[in-house]
DNA sequence: TTTCCCTCTTGATAATCATCAATTGGGTTT
DNA sequence: AAACCCAATTGATGATTATCAAGAGGGAAA
């Protein structure tokens, strides 16, 4: 939690330059822009339910999330809050307001989860944008994507009811899977998930257990299986 | 409707050329790169309720709206239709696709009153952008500023009840405006506006006669009035 | 002008969902 | 182990909204 020394900073970017390269946003850096990028690169520990930041707060950095789990939302008016995503490991978020005239979060940042982060300098990525037409195009794909990824919320949240919203997250879990009885774990808290499916947790806890007793899923705690494929698709 | 011989080319360039400038896309092209890229453009004439591309379709192309209205829109399952953004003139669409690694059409493309749009190739596109490190900048801008809209209307469409997506719609539409009693148009048909907010047109009827009987607004056709600024804001 | 078509409106009813309240269950702390 | 906390569940009720149906209004075409 603050600049790095010199010798630190070799030390932090042998360990976690490769964790970095992983990603597309720093993939296809050279490895002595890496290093300037990471120079200016703090780690931060953010606690369970702790705040990174505040929605309207001044962006200057963007992140990577090394562990833990990321959740971005938005306080309505009558107080509740709406999720607009769940940033898992791996991942970056609010890289896209480097980019916006509004220099303000337009979301809160807070842990599900006890996280470890990567901050980065908006303007360091700045300056390494400006030599790299290559990078640019790499972060135009990723906004890009994340655009798609926002119409497919616009489309589940136009869903009209519950159910379909349900089942199409359902769905969305387990695509790419060929398993005639696919299986997965709930990301994170179910009170969380029916959040992003703007529904409430008693609405989503009776869901499930109608399509429980309708035998298409089995559900025990977090572990979900999927135990009809098609009667699933077919609520669609 | 095809491409443009030589002569003709310079001739629509004249023409068209500072209606395109006007537009952030192409404001910082050289005038070489602009003629360059409208040698390749295409005019389109879309008359009233005909396709212009349908989800799924190979995308190679973005447009640029000279005049009328486009509808992007996708298909939900129950065969519905969910308005995903209304383009009016002066703006662009489709462009984001050109990085995805997804080449398909996300939305299908409809006119809702007869449209002249131009058309521009990607791949002619993105060799400008390769050479222009400032306007994969500009670009990212564009991106960045689509995503907070798509964040806008997620959070509208998480709104509890329909009054507060119209009310917050309504706000949207004076904001900048000073007047005590502001007054607009509505941009389509209200059934369309119905729609991108997810209600059904007889409940968007049924709560602006509320708000009429409320003395908040006043609405004839199309022409909207805000007769108490506060009481709506209010609603919130 | 008259006809036709489509949007918009208004009413009545049924389905869906949120809310309130009470209980259960799992995991963690003391 | 006991106490505690919070998430999840389940039930009962009321509010909101979709749906179906019928009529009114407005613009375009014959």
């Amino acid at each position: 939690m603050g600049m790095l020394k010199k010798e630190d900073a070799m030390q932090f970017q042998k360990i976690h330059g490769q964790i970095l390269r992983k990603h597309h946003l720093f993939s296809a850096l050279s490895d002595s822009d890496l290093a300037k990028l990471m120079h200016g690169t703090r780690v931060l520990s953010v606690g369970k339910g702790e705040f990174l930041f505040q929605q309207n707060e001044e962006a200057r950095h963007f992140y990577f999330v090394v562990s833990g789990c990321m959740k971005l939302f938005r306080t309505l008016p009558d107080g509740t809050e709406k999720i607009i995503e769940l940033v898992p490991s791996n991942q970056t978020f609010a890289e896209a307001l480097m980019f916006s005239a509004q220099k303000m979060y337009p979301v809160s940042a807070q842990a599900v989860e006890p996280a470890e982060l990567f901050s980065f300098s908006n303007v360091d990525y700045m300056t390494l944008l400006k030599s790299s037409p290559d990078l640019s195009l790499v972060l135009l794909g990723d906004l890009s994507r994340r655009l798609r990824m926002r119409l497919n919320e616009i489309e589940v949240l136009s869903l009209k009811n519950s159910t379909h919203r349900v089942v199409r997250y359902l769905l969305t879990q387990i695509v790419g899977s060929e398993a005639e009885h696919p299986q997965f774990d709930l990301p994170v808290a179910k009170r969380l998930i029916a959040g992003q499916l703007a529904i409430q947790p008693e609405t989503f806890s009776r869901i499930v257990h109608r399509l429980k007793e309708e035998g298409i899923i089995d559900m025990k705690g977090k572990e979900v299986t999927v135990l009809d494929r098609k009667a699933l698709a077919d609520y669609e």
